[in-house]
DNA sequence: TAAGACATCCTCAAAAAAGAGGATTTTTTA
DNA sequence: TAAAAAATCCTCTTTTTTGAGGATGTCTTA
């Protein structure tokens, strides 16, 4: 049996050093190459065969987001796992976004690692407890009551008539107030989310899940 | 060591009396009630002490979602655990966004129903395999390649500088064009997003995933 | 209870977007 | 290669939004 082939892109070489250790270890797994920087990485694909790549999201150049979408958006056929510090739903939706197939925090055991590496290769996703938990967690409340002021109930009601496309006319017809009442809401509405116009708005609504 | 108090809202009775049966097998579980309409179910936590819903989101009157929702927004210390046919996306996410503790298909055996059980009244989320499968599957393409007409990288470029608060003038700056030809860009978005106005394309952009 | 937030309404003016109806050149793609 | 799509530009008009600067009565809550 051909030995899985695995490229590992990581700027602390001391990482690279220990998941090599750990990978050369095993009898079906083979770290094919290294890199520091995610433009050495993309290079090393290039010319080289990889099945898998473990992936740090910061690296110096290039950020893990993009060299995932470049590498699932390329003919490649080579799985991507990210592994990294980071467990913030932030970090793990965008890599999922980009088509990462697996998701490790750096505090992975080796038992974690092969195991994931094994589901990966079998075509399945591979998500640790952690980042899971991370992700099921943060619910839209807790993203909620971070920076933004809080809406009055009247203001969600016109914030979520305006994502429905309705124009300020509109919105005053629907309510049965007057159009410069929802104007002065509108107005509300920019300077407590910080935003400039009603993309903003919508923008705003959308990021922190305002409404439903 | 007092019984974990099960309410069964289902409008498949047979479905009750299943789960019934297995709960009741158990020594530590038991069902205290259940209900085949979301209202009376609504009811019955109202004058009941229940430790744990098992919760079908399609029933003949209130949607599961803003059950659980209720639920959760009251004062009562009770766990929700979804228990449904439906694996998509839509489904899943509707739910967690709704509080939801625990998701589970209904061909879910009895060794998985009691761990989630478990997991769920130790504070923890529980997730069945092929509900976290879907979840993370799906990615955006899926969603992409459906209705919508496919933007131009120019369209797409202009898009994004839309949501992120640019003005038609800002655009046109910012891509060395004139802004009437933003503004023809704009109406061909308006035109393949339907969408009536900015809100509308803001709200494509974030509904459909366009941009990233 | 007093301050602050909320909801309602107003004016006037400037900026932005939307709607209609074009045209030309380049690039894709069937 | 011919047709379709994309990208660029134009005018003119109307609607909508934004900005600035108010006012008044009602809730809420510290």
């Amino acid at each position: 049996m051909e030995k899985i082939k695995i490229l590992i892109i990581d700027d602390h070489q001391i990482i690279i050093d220990g998941i090599q250790v750990l990978i050369e270890d095993t009898n079906h797994l083979h770290v094919v190459g290294s890199c520091n920087t995610g433009e050495d990485g993309l290079n090393f694909l290039e010319s080289n065969e990889v099945d898998l790549v473990l992936l740090d999201i910061n690296l110096p150049d290039i950020n893990g987001f993009n060299i995932c979408k470049k590498i699932k958006s390329s003919k490649m056929e080579c799985k991507v796992m990210a592994l990294t510090m980071f467990g913030e739903t932030g970090y793990i939706s965008k890599m999922i976004k980009s088509g990462v197939d697996g998701y490790l925090l750096k505090n992975t055991g080796k038992q974690e690692l092969l195991l994931a590496i094994e589901n990966v290769m079998k075509g399945n996703k591979y998500f640790s407890a952690e980042v899971q938990k991370n992700l099921f967690t943060q619910t839209p409340k807790s993203v909620n009551n971070s920076l933004i002021q809080k809406l009055s109930r009247r203001e969600k009601e016109i914030l979520s008539l305006i994502v429905e496309e309705l124009t300020t006319d509109e919105i005053a017809t629907n309510l049965f107030i007057s159009p410069t009442t929802v104007i002065s809401h509108r107005k509300s509405l920019l300077r407590k989310l910080n935003a400039k116009n009603t993309a903003g708005l919508v923008k705003a609504a959308f990021e922190y899940q305002l409404l439903d």
